[in-house]
DNA sequence: CTTGACCTTGACGCTGCGTCAGGGTCGTAG
DNA sequence: CTACGACCCTGACGCAGCGTCAAGGTCAAG
C-alpha cells in the first residue's frame, strides 16, 4: 500500500497536486489508516497516470473528468475539439511572435511598418524629435481605430512630405507648435499659408480618395490632442475660422470658395 | 473629454480591463468630474493602445509595466526572451497535440505505441478482454517510470507471444485468473507448467538483456496489482515458492537448480 | 418623471495548483 | 527514551487577468 507522497511521485505529479484532484472528484479518495493517512492500491497510479496524461495533453480538468468516463466515440469528438483549440493556441501564440518582433524598434510599438516608415521619413527630413512624438501618437489612434485605412493614409501622407512647399509649411508649423507662444504675430501669416495649402489640396484630395472612413468620433478626439499638445493651436484654429476653414483634422468650408 | 467606456472601446477593451490597469499600477488614474466619474484625454487613449499591444503580443501584464518604462536595450532583451517564451509555448502545444493525437485509440492513453501494438496482438490471439485490461494497466505502470525500457520489455513479450507452448501457458493463466478459484485443483499443474517455461526461458533472459532496469519499488507495484487482481494470485506464488522461485514480476531462484 | 445606458466601489469566481500555518505520525539514531 | 527529520493531515491564502454580480449614483432623451 501508498502514500500519497509515493502514489505521487510514481506517477510523476505533486502531492498537492494529487489532493487537489480528490478535491475535483478526478480521483477516488482511497481508505485511511489507523493514523489518518490516505492509502493508494495500484490502481490509483494508474488512475491517476491517465489524469496527468489528459492534462498534460492541454485538456483542462473538468475536462478530464468528463473524459475518463467517456465512450470512446464521445473520446474520438473531445479528443478532435481539443485540437482545434490547440491549434488555434498555437496560431494565436505566432501572431504574438510577429507582433513582438515588430516591436523590436520604439516607434513600431501598436504601429503598422508603413507608419514607422513615414514617422522615419520625417526624422530623415530633420522634424523636431517632439513633432515626430505627437505624430506618432496620433497615428496611433487612427491606426486602433482604421486599421485597414493606414495604408492610404501613409501614401497620402508621403506624398504630402515630397512636396516642397508642403514640407517648409509643416516645417515651419512645427516650430510654431513648440516655440511660439499663443499670441504671437506670426501667426496670422503662418496661417494664410495654411489656407492656401488646404485650397489646392482640397479639391485633388476629393477626387483621388473618395469619402474618408475616418468617423466624427475619432475626429474629435485627434483635435483634442492637437489642442493639448500646443498653446497655439487654440489660436491656429480661430484664424482658419476666420478665413472660411473649420476643424483641424477633418477641414470643412464653411466661408464662400 | 472621454469617459471610461469610451476610452475602453477605442482601445477595444473592456471597461473592467481598464479599471484592472489603474490597478495594476499600468495606466495611470485620471482625474475625476464633478459626479467622480474618471475622465480621460488622448494621451491615455496612446498609452491603454501600448498596454494592449503588449499584452497582445503574450506580454505578462507585470513585464508591461516594466516594458513601458524601459530603454531600447532593455526592451530589445525582454522581446527577444518573451519570444522564446512565446516559442517553447509553441513546442509544448505541439507536443500536447502528437500526444492527444495517439489516444484516438482508448489504449494508447498513457502508452507508447508499442504497447498498443502489443495489447492490439493480445486481442488478436484471442486473449479475453479482462486479462488485456490487466496487462495495460501494468504496462502503465512501467510506461510511467521506465518509458525508456519499454521497446525492450515489448520486444521481449512480443517474441513470448509467438512461441507456442508460452502462448498456451499465458492463455491458461489468463482463464485460471478470471474463472478458476483460489483453490483450484488444477493450480499445481499450472505451476509446474510456469517454473518449466520459467527455468527454460531464465538463462537466455539473462543472455539477452543484462541487468533489468526495474527498481524494486516497481517490482513490488506491479506484484500487489497482480495479487489484487484475481484470488488465485497468492496460491500461485506459493506454489511457485514451493517449486524454488520467489516473486511475479522478478523471479529469483531460491531453491537448487 | 421615467427609462435605459452609463458610471462608482467592493467582492467573489475561475484554473491548477504552490505555499504557508499549525498541527500529528513514523522510522531511525543516539 | 528521546530527539530528529521526513512524512502526513486540514485549512486558507495567493497567482493572472480579468468576468460578473451587487447595490447603488448620474446623465441624456422622451
Amino acid at each position: 500500500m501508498l502514500t500519497i507522497g509515493q502514489l505521487a511521485s510514481y506517477a510523476g505529479v505533486t502531492v498537492r497536486a494529487v489532493r487537489f484532484y480528490h478535491q475535483k472528484g478526478l480521483l477516488p479518495e482511497p481508505g485511511r489508516d489507523a493514523s489518518g493517512y490516505r492509502r493508494y492500491d495500484a490502481v490509483a497510479v494508474v488512475e491517476l497516470i491517465r489524469i496527468r496524461t489528459l492534462a498534460e495533453a492541454g485538456v483542462p480538468l473538468s475536462r478530464v473528468r468528463e473524459l475518463l468516463a467517456a465512450d470512446p466515440d464521445e473520446f474520438a469528438a473531445a479528443v478532435e475539439e481539443i485540437d482545434h483549440r490547440l491549434q488555434a493556441e498555437i496560431r494565436e501564440r505566432q501572431r504574438h511572435r510577429k507582433r513582438i518582433a515588430q516591436l523590436a524598434a520604439g516607434d513600431s510599438l501598436a504601429l503598422p511598418p508603413e507608419a514607422v516608415a513615414y514617422l522615419e521619413r520625417m526624422r530623415q527630413l530633420g522634424f523636431p524629435e517632439r513633432m515626430v512624438d505627437a505624430e506618432r501618437d496620433a497615428w496611433i489612434l487612427v491606426a486602433a481605430r482604421l486599421p485597414a485605412s493606414m495604408p492610404m493614409y501613409m501614401t497620402s501622407k508621403r506624398a504630402q512630405l515630397e512636396d516642397p512647399t508642403l514640407l517648409e509649411l509643416y516645417r515651419d508649423i512645427g516650430t510654431a507648435a513648440f516655440e511660439w507662444e499663443r499670441d504671437d504675430p506670426r501667426l496670422p501669416a503662418l496661417a494664410d499659408r495654411l489656407v492656401a495649402s488646404i485650397e489646392a489640396l482640397y479639391e485633388e484630395e476629393l477626387e483621388a480618395y473618395g469619402a474618408d472612413p475616418m468617423t466624427d468620433e475619432l475626429v474629435e478626439l485627434l483635435d483634442a490632442t492637437f489642442l493639448q499638445a500646443t498653446p497655439i493651436a487654440a489660436r491656429l484654429l480661430e484664424l482658419l475660422e476666420e478665413r472660411g476653414w473649420r476643424g483641424w483634422t477633418k477641414l470643412e468650408r464653411t466661408g464662400p470658395r
